[in-house]
DNA sequence: GACGCCTGTTGATCTGAATCAACCCTGCCC
DNA sequence: GGGCAGGGTTGATTCAGATCAACAGGCGTC
């Protein structure tokens, strides 16, 4: 399936969908692009349509009332950014930018209510959505928890290479990666140079090769006697 | 509405149910009673019925392939254990172990699933309560960015808080509210004596007096000029 | 094509929290 | 009632990572 501006559609939530469900759903659908740095969704405002993130990369981020904002997890294309919002009808709980050129497919949010009404397909893989951003979320607790910077960052990046082995491309600026793993920039970067060191893999700008993806996990394993939150209770 | 027990059933997900689906799931529930140390549910074991904590407290931790484990999270009574894996027929992705006395009601999976099917309002309080512990989740991952140990002590506190002063009851160890704040047992000790010495609360073994909640709020506000994921994208 | 800003890197220092270790207290079991 | 074990507290030390500061390279702009 393709959109007008020839963007391939590759989203687990419109692929579980029945064929009609899906074309009445792109039916009424419009796609947009934003450069990087826009802001897709801010805090608080309702949630009046669905956004599919086709390409690119966005960053979801919390300020709450004290005014304090982080950088609480980065978005990869294919997945939703706001199911939960767009289903129940409340407002956005988080902030949305792009941190990097994005399309994303925006789906009316009572078009996605009817639909999910009418495929059960559709709302079981809207849960599922939902659950894998639930887990994603608690593997990055247990980051925070158990693995020292350098770790966490070696998974980051684990987490990106897509096959076996060779390179992944990194369009995020530092900034986002440093706040997303909980670390300062500095320490993000003294963490991926500490690795090119020790020969685990090679930065090239915003391209990194890695060239043992087996040996990087070795790295990114929490230390045996890892203590914080790991004690008998 | 009283189980045989005499335990009042409190419950949102429940509650939003109508009074004929609630009475069927209801029916073919059970009670059940653990005491502390129990593990209530096993990671990776399927998820054959729906348990709600109607009293006590529950601590859930993940084990990775690595071996790591840490307390991810501590619910409160009224909440679901497993929504999401009782729903979607997937494994649990959780351990539970009891932090505390408990009592919790099972509800067969499949009951629960037939009952969501029929009744829109329980399918949306489930949905509900999914996002609820999504937004948890969330909290936690700015609080690990954000605070520092003292601020996450009283944070932790000022939740489980009940009104707008007083005391609160904390039966869990120590060791387990360390573990769910990412701190060690010894920094919590230090974290909450500390508070105690600045005259915002006073520690009387597991009851904890909080004179002034405005006060201690205070305290748990994000240091202005914050660093991590606080800076400019 | 040069300038200037922004992003990323590197170095030096400082600090919050982990670690290691001893000790105390409370509840339990015999 | 006495001893024992485990949870909790306190102290001394160490270390990872934040902070402060300076600088380099890249990219867009004029």
């Amino acid at each position: 399936m393709r959109a007008t501006s020839g963007v391939k559609i590759t989203s687990p939530l419109l692929a579980a969908a029945g064929p009609e469900t899906r074309a009445a759903l792109l039916s009424r659908a419009s796609m947009l692009a934003v450069p990087r740095g826009a802001t897709i969704i801010a805090q608080d405002q309702p949630a009046e349509r669905l956004l599919i993130l086709l390409q690119g990369s966005v960053g979801l981020s919390t300020a709450e009332d004290g005014g304090a904002a982080t950088m609480v997890e980065i978005v990869a294309a294919g997945d939703a950014l706001s199911i939960a919002a767009a289903l129940l009808q409340v407002p956005h709980s988080v902030s949305a930018v792009a941190l990097a050129p994005c399309r994303l497919l925006a789906i009316p949010a009572e078009d996605l209510r009817a639909a999910m009404a009418a495929d059960a397909g559709l709302m079981r893989a809207a849960m599922e959505q939902m659950t894998r951003q639930w887990r994603l979320l608690m593997e990055q607790v247990v980051d925070l928890k158990t693995r020292d910077a350098t770790q966490r960052a070696a998974r980051f990046l684990l987490h990106r290479l897509p096959a076996q082995r060779g390179a992944v491309e990194i369009p995020e600026p530092r900034g986002a990666i440093a706040a997303r793993l909980g670390m300062t920039p500095e320490s993000l970067s003294r963490a991926l140079h500490g690795l090119e060191a020790a020969g685990l893999l090679r930065l090239h700008g915003r391209r990194v090769d890695v060239p043992d993806r087996a040996a990087l996990q070795r790295i990114s394993l929490p230390r045996a006697g890892a203590s914080q939150g790991a004690r008998r209770v």
